[in-house]
Formats: structure tokens, C-alpha cells, sequence
DNA sequence: GTCTATAGCCAGATAGAC
DNA sequence: GTCTATCTGGCTATAGAC
């Protein structure tokens, strides 16, 4: 492993534990066990070592959304793989949801100034189709957006706000996993169930 | 409004959208249109005013859910009073999830410090009326903590990932609380209508 | 490329006048 | 109680030896 994906590695885990401004060059180095100077002489600076974080991370997600969001699937395929490849996903990079919501929150302007276009999650072509699909009857008549909502809802949220509900309904890790593994399955057919005709 | 009320309100909208971390006593002042000398004079440190900020945030919550979680109602009528209660309230106060949410993942120990057991949600009644009504044949066999979390993702993630989802679905501030005020309804007609036998 | 040492700045906190 | 001015510590960033 190169000094540089060291690094890449401790930044990531410290960002996203932390955030931004959370998070100390000092902590970084020392997770990548690496002298503080090597962080500046590699990355320049702590923006653009966020920068790059962010984007890499955003750009793990992003595509495969896309992806499945303008396939030639049916909307109730694609609400299948989704919450299926988002969790699978996300169960390997926990701290990856809350991370790119509180970035988003904390910093809208920041985060926008390098989020590319291409790398964004478009629902447009998805959101004609549901409109085609309620037309055609396949689905019932409700908002597209709302569904857009509780899809992201029910797959996301649980990551981003693991340590509150972890709390909350008291769960330890594992079992975490397990009803996120469960979840795959469940999610999809729950949704689909409530909006097919 | 007393000096300290202000202080309170102008720390409250910083450290909400900033976060501990993010936030900076001279922001706060300007907010307030304060000395920065006053905060210390008021509040003593940072931690103490952002620990009085995080304990009236959770309080103002916690119990709202507990009343209804701990009430003598079905759980259909519960998960009905909670999604109407819930959005009713933080649509006044939008970044008050994201603020817990955040500082219970940034920085664990510090809040678990401070947050009192009477103050934290407790689902714990509730989770065995669920177990009660499936064995009664009212709702299908489903995982009680699973039905939480559904719950939890649908009116709380909106709020929660707001600035990224609205960039996301293209709507504005006006359109977004339209679509809260129709989901205080919908979501729980489609939860319920999911489990119940 | 990797380190030590240090510069320079910024933010939290305080002293002290009024 | 409210302000101005200032101290102090910590954090980002760099200079410079090896």
C-alpha cells in the first residue's frame, strides 16, 4: 500500500467518523501512522483532502444509483435492485450516508463547489416512467416524488442514524447487520405492495 | 427577550446548522447581536451552551414520543398520532433531526454524557404491544424493531437528508413542506395497511 | 519521500474598564 | 450586565534537515 492510499484510507475513517470540521490532521495521521508534513506534501491541504474523500466517496454511490435508476427495467425492478445494491453497498461502508448528509448540511456551499453534474443522482428518467406506469395503471395514483422519498427513506435512513436507533431499540452491531441483511428483501416488497395497482 | 434568550435562539440556529464542531462563539454572537464576551459571561464555555442547546432540543422531543409510544392506544393508532405529532412538530424545527443525528454520531460519549434516561425515547412498551397484537392475529408476523425503524426512516429521513434531497428531486422550501404536510397522513395509512392482517 | 521543528493563525476564553 | 482588548492553546501549514 502506497503512503498516499494510507493516508487516503485514515482520512476516509476520520472524515467520516468526524466531518470536516470535526475532524484533525493530527488524528489522521496518526490513523494512517504517518508523520502530520507527509499529509500536506501529499494532499496539499485539508480541503482538497476532503475534497478528494467526498468525491471518491460520492462517486462509489452516485453511478450505481444511476445506473439502475435509467435502466430499461420496470419501476418495480428497479425499486428492487436499489434497496438490494444500496444495502449491500452501504453494509460494507457504514459511515458513508450520514457522512455525505452532514457534509451537504453543514457546508451546502462547499460540497456543491465541486460536485460535478454527472456524478449526481438523477431521478428524472425514473420519475416519467412512474408517471408513464400510473398512467398505464400499473401503479396507483401517487405523488413520484413521495415515492422517491420513501425509498431513500427506508434503505438510508437506518445507516445514517445508526447510533441514535442502535441506541433507541437497543441493538448491538451485529444484529444491526442482520436486520440490514433482512431489509434487502423486505423494503422492496413493502413498497411495491403499497403502490401497485 | 432577555440577553440570554437571545443568545439561546442565536446559538441554537448555528449550532444546528453548523454542529458543535463547525460552529464558532463569534458566529453566534453576530447572530445574536451580542458581545462574544456575553456567551462566556452567560454560558461559561462552548460545551455548556451547546450542551444546553442539544438537552432543550431532545427534550422537546423525547417526551412528545414517549407520551405517545406509552399511551393506552392501538398501535395503529399510535404509529397514526406519531407521524401526524412528529412532522407537525420538527416542521417548525427542520434541523433539529439532522442536529441530534449528527452529534450523536460525531461524537457519541459526549452526548450520551449529558442525556438523561427519562429523556430518552423508549420503545419498549410499545415493541411488546406489537409482539401482543401479532400473537392476537391484529398484525402480521413482522419484526417489531423492523416496524420502528420503518417508521422512523419514513418521517424522520425526509427532514434528516433535506438539503441533499431536495437537490436531488429539484423542489423548493414551499414544495418540500407540501409534501411534509401530505406525508403526515399517507405514511401512516401505508405502514399500517402494510402489517395489519 | 519522510521526518522534526516551528511559524502563523484562528478560536475559545479571560481581564478589566465602564 | 456589557463592552474592548488581550491572552493562550491548538490546529493548519511550511521550512528545512536527512
Amino acid at each position: 500500500m502506497t503512503t498516499e492510499e494510507k493516508i487516503f484510507n485514515a482520512a476516509r475513517i476520520v472524515f467520516q467518523r468526524k466531518g470536516f470540521s470535526g475532524a484533525r490532521m493530527q488524528e489522521i495521521a496518526d490513523e494512517a501512522a504517518i508523520n502530520k508534513a507527509m499529509l500536506h506534501y501529499c494532499f496539499k491541504n485539508k480541503e482538497l483532502l476532503f475534497k478528494a474523500i467526498f468525491m471518491n466517496a460520492f462517486g462509489q454511490l452516485a453511478p450505481q444509483i444511476n445506473d439502475i435508476f435509467n435502466s430499461q427495467d420496470s419501476v418495480f425492478d428497479k425499486i428492487t435492485k436499489f434497496t438490494h445494491s444500496y444495502i449491500s453497498f452501504v453494509i460494507l461502508n457504514p459511515y458513508l450516508p450520514q457522512f455525505i448528509i452532514q457534509e451537504m448540511n453543514n457546508n451546502p456551499e462547499f460540497v456543491m463547489s465541486f460536485m460535478k453534474n454527472e456524478n449526481r443522482p438523477n431521478p428524472a428518467i425514473l420519475i416519467s416512467q412512474i408517471e408513464r406506469e400510473i398512467a398505464e395503471g400499473i401503479i396507483k395514483p401517487i405523488h413520484p416524488k413521495q415515492l422517491l422519498l420513501d425509498i431513500f427513506s427506508m434503505t438510508v435512513f437506518p445507516f445514517a442514524a445508526q447510533v441514535m436507533m442502535k441506541g433507541m431499540i437497543q441493538i448491538s452491531d451485529s444484529e444491526f447487520n442482520e436486520m440490514m441483511e433482512e431489509r434487502k428483501t423486505t423494503i422492496a416488497e413493502q413498497i411495491i405492495n403499497s403502490i401497485k395497482n
